[in-house]
DNA sequence: TGGGTGCAAGATGTATACAGTAGACGCGAT
DNA sequence: ATCGCGTCTACTGTATACATCTTGCACCCA
């Protein structure tokens, strides 16, 4: 299928919203920013109907405020807002390991989530780890974090962990890029695989505490990931989503 | 203000929100059942275009499900799916709990909290219980956990247990009522008002492992609730929630 | 009789016209 | 000079007309 074909095949208030969100992202609009609709409408090439309802879309998924007057704003987020979602996944998704292991889990469902264990063993086997093993890692990383948890086999709770992983300093690979450019890079994935082995060893064995502890853990390293690139101003390019800090040091 | 005026304040979306809710939620409409515009524009006297962004809203409120070829059915809900909700928001506030725990609040913000508490005592002191009160005890309650979650002075937190809670069925006070019928309600608020002053306290002392683990516990006497009102078949009239229910016992 | 194809009806996706309202700017009066 | 009022502009909210697509039914052919 032709890239042209693709265009034409998804919906106007799709190409809206992915273009309304890639502009946000990228800091073309800034926090605070009012953005009307036919602001929009300029932007998307569409018209004022699915433009509304990309708007709409945007807000439920957190990077737009709804004026009280009428119309949206681009949300602005604090570290500490940025700090406190990541430690919200976490939690979610510690939740899921714990549910995984304490209703149990039959072994073929184990099965591919091992196998991306072994995936990125391979690329973190390497030293120095290459840029492309990077971009690999983050692919195989959300996968991982996927299979699991999918494992929870608890909807309710699969729905809100996609929904604050869908916020871009949130998700398990946010920062995983910016930490290629920092020294500790290689251990620091190497103790993320450690959770990693250990979350499925608990689940395996029954150990719902255990699961869940490490997988608020395992969040943690983001959030260390996300200090630790600030303070060193290293590669902040790398990190598109914080174009919507606010009094950003940037 | 009137009625009527307060009707023409609100816009058309938000009354056909309200309106396509309430049908949803008393079980008009029935699980599984397809919920076309015309027919919502039908139902809400309203134009297509108050009705879509309605229908789009109560989607992402989890009413609602998209149909991949277009348009919205209402959706199911198992009784895992209630339960886990339940512990899911047992989890969020556990967080809120332990975020006001470890951060620490001052005394001024403590103070509606304990008057609060205050105002619980009175209720549950009665013996038996008045339904009037039970109602109060409702709304007492809500602001309780409202309060709570403030105190984690965390936005994301508090956007998530929101939209948690909006869920009819995951809600603090959801089978508050229902539980009126059953011969250990007096017992179970007692137990319920416990762990809000245990809770108060861990915050108060800093102790944050404790104020997550009770905040979780005390979720699950909502679980409790419900199980009980279901086997016991005890007014489920007073849970139009389960009108939800994927092949309900009803 | 069963399966496939085609048509029709009705649904959603989209664009646009119109109405109502909030906010800003300027002008006048105190 | 400052405050207040009025007007004007531009935005959002709403309704509706049009286009496209899906789906279900009927008819025809094998």
């Amino acid at each position: 299928m032709s890239e042209r074909d693709a265009e034409r095949s998804v919906s106007q208030t799709v190409r809206a919203q992915l273009a309304l969100r890639d502009m946000i992202l990228s800091g073309r609009l800034r926090p605070g920013e009012r953005i009307s609709e036919l602001q929009a409408v300029d932007i998307t090439g569409v018209s004022r109907t699915p433009v509304r309802l990309a708007l709409v879309r945007l807000e439920d998924e957190g990077l737009l405020q709804a004026i009280p007057s009428g119309g949206f704003m681009v949300k602005a987020f604090t570290e500490r807002d940025i700090l406190d979602s990541i430690e919200l996944r976490g939690t979610l998704e510690g939740l899921a390991a714990r549910f995984a292991a304490e209703r149990g889990v039959n072994a073929r469902s184990l099965e591919p989530l091992k196998e991306c264990l072994g995936d990125i063993d391979q690329l973190v086997r390497q030293d120095p780890i290459s840029v492309e093993a990077f971009s690999a890692y983050v692919t195989m990383n959300a996968r991982f974090h996927a299979l699991l948890n999918e494992l929870s086999a608890s909807a309710p709770l699969i729905r809100e962990i996609d929904r604050v992983s869908a916020l871009p300093f949130a998700s398990p690979s946010a920062f995983v890029m910016a930490q290629s450019a920092l020294p500790e890079a290689h251990q620091i994935l190497l103790i993320g695989q450690d959770h990693h082995r250990i979350v499925v060893d608990a689940i395996e064995n029954r150990e719902g505490a255990r699961a869940e502890a490490v997988m608020r853990e395992h969040s943690r390293l983001a959030a260390r990931n996300l200090r630790l690139a600030i303070r060193n101003r290293t590669h902040l390019e790398l990190m598109p989503a914080l174009a919507l800090l606010k009094s950003s040091a940037e």
